[in-house]
DNA sequence: TTGTACGCGTTATCAT
DNA sequence: ATGATAACGCGTACAA
């Protein structure tokens, strides 16, 4: 099969390389005529530009890539969706990339950036544990997104995050559970060393425990499993039975993630257990699918829609000098399904 | 920013761009002295070697794609999960990429294919009603999965595929429910134009209602929205609340999804119907969370893992020339959930 | 408006 | 084992 470069395509049509790329590239310095008939040989002969010598050459092109860890979490495909049109809008393109869980994400992102001259990136999911040195290698402005607050030893300016406060979002769920008078609350966190999602969650339970005057108790910190997908429906249903099988009381669980939660659910309806009746079960991430389960999940909802937008705005802010880095965060809300309940004053205090 | 290139590498430590080359590559005639000095420079300085350039000249990577047309699907996401694993086990690197839903597919893969020198490609999702004219250009080796019945007229011998016969796995659906005693079975389809599997599964449905002399009502047969994603949970919640407002009555329904059927069961619940007391509901795919709701879902189980790790032996196979294109079909299995029951005589003969 | 020629950063070939 | 050099396919300054 006869693969055609730009220069075959000169030649059949009897003109200079740099006026089939003038074509192509729809500068505006072309007659009309000798446009339409090197578009016709092309289409003709089925060339296909080699985008690799393009991005060799190019100094810059309009695109931004979206660098995700964890393509599976429902939450991200959402963001996705948006972040997309935001670029359509533009006339962005946007190249999704997917890191899997040993890769370091800064060094992809240099790799992407250096293949595509990109303009910016996103970054979606994965720790943000980077250092200093690496991130400053990198050039090209870039967003951390859903993560509202990280670790104080990271030096803020060196990169903008924008997503909701998972620690505090999470302190107020609990405390939503203590006001409908739980104590006994389990908790099912992922993740939890580390500098991710899962520990900022925990660490939010325990805030609020602690400002209620609950004693936090190791026993109700459930750790899932390391060696399948952390945040799945399966780990999140293993965890759980193993939580029961302990035999520890609990009125209530909350799960660092919807996905999790709704694998709870699933071990207590099988081991006899109904939510809310004999136990509340709580979510985090606000997903479409919590609002389809049964009973409906009690969930804190990130606005998706919201921080997907403000993502991409400042990072075209950034891009065009407009801003520096910044720290932004969203506020989070509480959507009560049907799966927590208030105990009454008699189970309260047993 | 000072951003190195091989030259750079070369000049600071002495040696030819060749060297530097060598040593990146882990070529066999380099002294391990030399390639160590230059891996420290390189880690040094910081150098990231352009993937443009490289592409430019290989003539040849170690790698594949997998294009995927609604990355949202969370069946696809599994049986991306284990592509990505046996790439690994081959040491094949994996390219993900997404495929918009107004882009063709084939013309994606002709570009990627020319930018990165790939060896194969795996098509997911997506229509299969690809022109032999533009098949043919593609010179790497391709497969189509999770589509295990196609259409006749396409020329079986310019491409694979792999998958279960959606049109047959469909029809067993139907039988099940109707030797369970359901006559009146509404339908529940997304693309129901066009050559889709939505299409395929329409067919299947229509072939076992007229094998049980049972006749097609068109008011049963329910399209989905076009203007919101077509398999969403919303789609199927919005298109059986249709359902259920033109009083047509149905004593079982069939998504061709499982994520139209968990939006369907939503909607009859919020409905006061009971599932599976007043109707009875199955989806297809097996997702993982037709395992979760409540009521698990009777639905038709895909085998993923083989028929991820059939596309990809596959693929190599026609890659290292031992095999022709193919065609293969998985046998799927009826998932029995709880969300269906047996009608008594009484109700199916009303 | 159009064509020529150079260079982007790398790998492969060949010579040393 | 190592180095020089020719491509790879394209965009673009510059000349025409």
């Amino acid at each position: 099969m006869f693969e055609p470069t730009i220069k075959d395509i000169a030649r059949i049509c009897g003109v200079g390389v740099s006026t089939v790329s003038r074509a192509i590239n729809n500068h505006p310095d072309i007659n009309l005529e000798t446009k339409e008939k090197i578009m016709n040989t092309i289409k003709e002969y089925g060339y296909v530009p080699n985008n690799s010598a393009r991005n060799l050459k190019r100094v810059d092109a309009k695109a931004i890539a979206v660098l995700v860890k964890g393509i599976s979490n429902p939450f991200f495909t959402s963001m996705i969706k948006v972040i997309e049109e935001e670029c359509k809008k533009k006339h962005y393109s946007m190249e999704l990339s997917h890191i899997e869980s040993d890769e370091d994400e800064v060094d992809v992102a240099l790799k992407v950036v250096k293949e595509k001259r990109l303009r910016g990136i996103i970054f979606l999911g994965g720790l943000f544990s980077h250092s200093d040195e690496k991130l400053q290698k990198l050039t090209v402005p870039f967003v951390f997104s859903t993560a509202g607050s990280v670790p104080e030893n990271i030096s803020r300016s060196q990169y903008s995050n924008i997503g909701v406060d998972d620690r505090r979002e999470s302190a107020k769920l609990i405390d939503y559970l203590v006001q409908q008078g739980h104590k006994e609350i389990a908790i099912l966190v992922a993740e939890a060393e580390g500098e991710s999602i899962g520990k900022l969650r925990l660490d939010g339970y325990k805030d609020a425990l602690r400002a209620n005057h609950i004693t936090i108790r190791n026993e109700l910190i459930c750790n899932t499993r390391e060696d399948i997908s952390h945040f799945s429906l399966e780990n999140g249903y293993l965890t759980t039975k193993k939580l029961i099988e302990s035999k520890e009381p609990f009125t209530a669980l909350f799960a660092v993630s919807d996905t999790l939660a709704i694998g709870a659910m699933r071990a207590l309806l099988d081991e006899g257990m109904k939510v809310p009746q004999d136990v509340s079960v709580v979510g985090y991430d606000g997903i479409e699918m919590a609002n389809y389960v049964n009973p409906r999940l009690t969930t804190v909802k990130q606005p998706v829609e919201e921080i997907a937008k403000a993502t991409i705005k400042l990072l075209f802010d950034i891009i065009s000098g407009k801003k520096d880095h910044q720290h932004m965060t969203f506020e989070a809300s509480l959507v009560e399904g049907e799966s927590t309940r208030a105990l009454n004053k008699l189970e309260t205090t047993r």
